[in-house]
DNA sequence: TTAATAAAAGATAATTTTGTCCTTTAATAA
DNA sequence: TTATTAAAGGACAAAATTATCTTTTATTAA
């Protein structure tokens, strides 16, 4: 019997319900304009994901009216073109709300220009710049990488 | 019973354990000449963190040689100039690995630049910045702030 | 040599995040 | 109206992360 505690696994910038709803996002927002309403099982198999799961964040999206549900026959998700328009922050916001946007990196609750932990200063550009390219990219602009096949979502070329 | 879950409560760049790793780091950079030797419970208390996790977090920076430990009576914890003068990046290498600096923000396993994610080139920009920093910021650099009285590690102001 | 000190190591617990399964609700079409 | 379809919601379960407690080991000083 071990216990043995290395390190962190992966950590990214997101949490992984934070990337299955982006990915999420721009699936739909990649797909073709005629092709209404997508399905759960449609959209997990696009980005590869946990479905059942990847129900739970979609849930999330539809309260926060980032996307449209309907049920039933031929039901599914549908993006509305105001929201492909919108930045991608916004999904990030609604799922993993705005630490990684504001939040001092160092985890100092008290952190501030006036008042800056170590960090403070090192790190803000960084902020900056994160919160300038997810304020300024839209969900769209990400969907057309896939749209004209320079992007991929699932391992796979899209064959749209 | 309601089993609500709304949002992921808070989640920055690195993880705790890392982020309790950087702060006694420079806390442990920033101690004059002379203190040679702080125990866990002075440094526990320094940076804010628990106490016990924070012993797991620094065996681990002293199996990574980025800490020495001495048992025993006026034992503790010491950073060796060589440590000081290392890039910040280390810090956050030994604890939550090279994710953050290398792995794809949506979670794409396979994502480079011939096979790019839709995010891809959107936040390269933003991962070249954060290693940068991190390989040319040291520790050092960030315990100036605190020595000089400039920056705080545990919302009060120190007094060496 | 022994007692005291402090980190290392081992074991477990609590919390958060991720993931699944089953039932309910809404919508569609026969 | 009824059967079918698909999302919503509720209840758990598993895994990862964070946290604590106890025992062991190494060091120092009396």
């Amino acid at each position: 019997m071990f216990y043995i505690w290395l390190i962190n696994s992966e950590k990214g910038m997101f949490s992984k319900s934070c990337q299955y709803a982006i990915n999420a996002m721009i699936f739909l927002a990649a797909m073709p304009a005629d092709q209404e309403r997508v399905g759960l099982k449609e959209i997990a198999q696009g980005i590869d994901s946990p479905l059942a799961f990847t129900a739970k964040v979609l849930q999330i999206l539809v309260k926060a009216n980032l996307l449209v549900s309907i049920k039933g026959p031929h039901g599914g998700f549908q993006i509305e073109d105001r929201v492909r328009k919108l930045p991608l922050g916004q999904v990030v916001q609604a799922i993993d709300g705005d630490a990684v946007f504001t939040s001092c990196a160092l985890g100092r609750h008290e952190c501030s220009d006036s008042f800056p932990c170590p960090g403070h200063y090192v790190f803000k550009p960084i902020r900056d710049q994160l919160t300038g390219l997810m304020t300024t990219t839209t969900i769209e602009d990400l969907a057309i990488g896939i749209r004209i096949g320079m992007a991929h979502l699932n391992g796979e070329v899209n064959t749209y």
